[in-house]
DNA sequence: AGGACGATTCTCT
DNA sequence: GAGAATCGTCCTT
């Protein structure tokens, strides 16, 4: 595990490695985002890791499209995501450059900026549901499209980065199925939280859509 | 704490 | 035109 100074952010040497290994590695660390709104600061609980071309689950899975442009390029970058006609989710590029892996970015807690986030996620009851879920996590943050391709490794001026934080003890890591994904990526457990965090999304199976008539 | 269901628009076939 | 790496509301326990 690359442990550089405090508040500098992760080196690109921590992406550039298996998305498996990535994943957990970033359950504690910090994410932050600068805004003319102020400084937020979010302790990542719970994450997913979407393995390229070859993953069934992966944006990646039917090759590289304007969309998912962003997952081919080199690691260390944002890719976010516009979903279910609403929501935009967070991930971090991950792998060699070209892998089209990445780790989706699923809830955390918000250490620094509640205030702000109270008031983009009104109907949260309370502070640990602020940013329980990805695209939670993205609103509570302000984070959408106009971040996609942001270099989270840049320094700390930058919209949105990352930084390294206080590691879970390893007994606190768990992993399990990826929530909301169906099909042949289903019954991979690539999904990674801190057991016990309060801050950790419910799991929700893949829900096919009815027709609507 | 958890199940059912509608919302809303982008992306790719 | 179908389906989406989801959420909020409403309901029951």
């Amino acid at each position: 595990m690359i442990e550089p100074s405090d508040r500098t952010p992760l080196p690109r040497a921590f992406f550039d490695r298996p998305v498996l290994e990535v994943a957990p590695d970033l359950l504690g660390c910090t994410l932050i985002r600068r805004s003319d709104d102020g400084v937020m600061e979010l302790r990542i609980t719970e994450v997913e890791a979407y393995a390229g071309e070859l993953d069934p689950g992966s944006h990646a899975f039917r090759g590289r499209t304007a969309r998912n442009d962003v997952m081919f390029g080199p690691p260390g970058h944002a890719y976010v995501y516009f979903t279910y006609g609403m929501w935009h989710c967070l991930n971090a590029v991950c792998g060699p450059e070209g892998r089209a892996s990445g780790v989706l970015l699923r809830a955390g807690e918000i250490v620094l900026g509640a205030e702000q986030a109270r008031k983009r996620r009104v109907s949260a009851r309370y502070d640990r549901e602020l940013a329980k879920g990805p695209a939670r996590l993205a609103t509570a943050l302000d984070v959408d499209r106009t971040l996609n391709g942001t270099d989270l490794c840049a320094d700390a001026m930058s919209p949105l980065s990352l930084l390294p934080g206080t590691a879970p003890d390893p007994d606190q890591v768990r992993n399990g199925p990826r929530t909301g994904v169906g099909g042949d990526g289903a019954h991979h457990p690539w999904r990674f939280w801190i057991d016990g965090d309060p801050t950790v999304s419910a799991y929700r199976a893949h829900a096919p859509r009815r027709r609507t008539t």
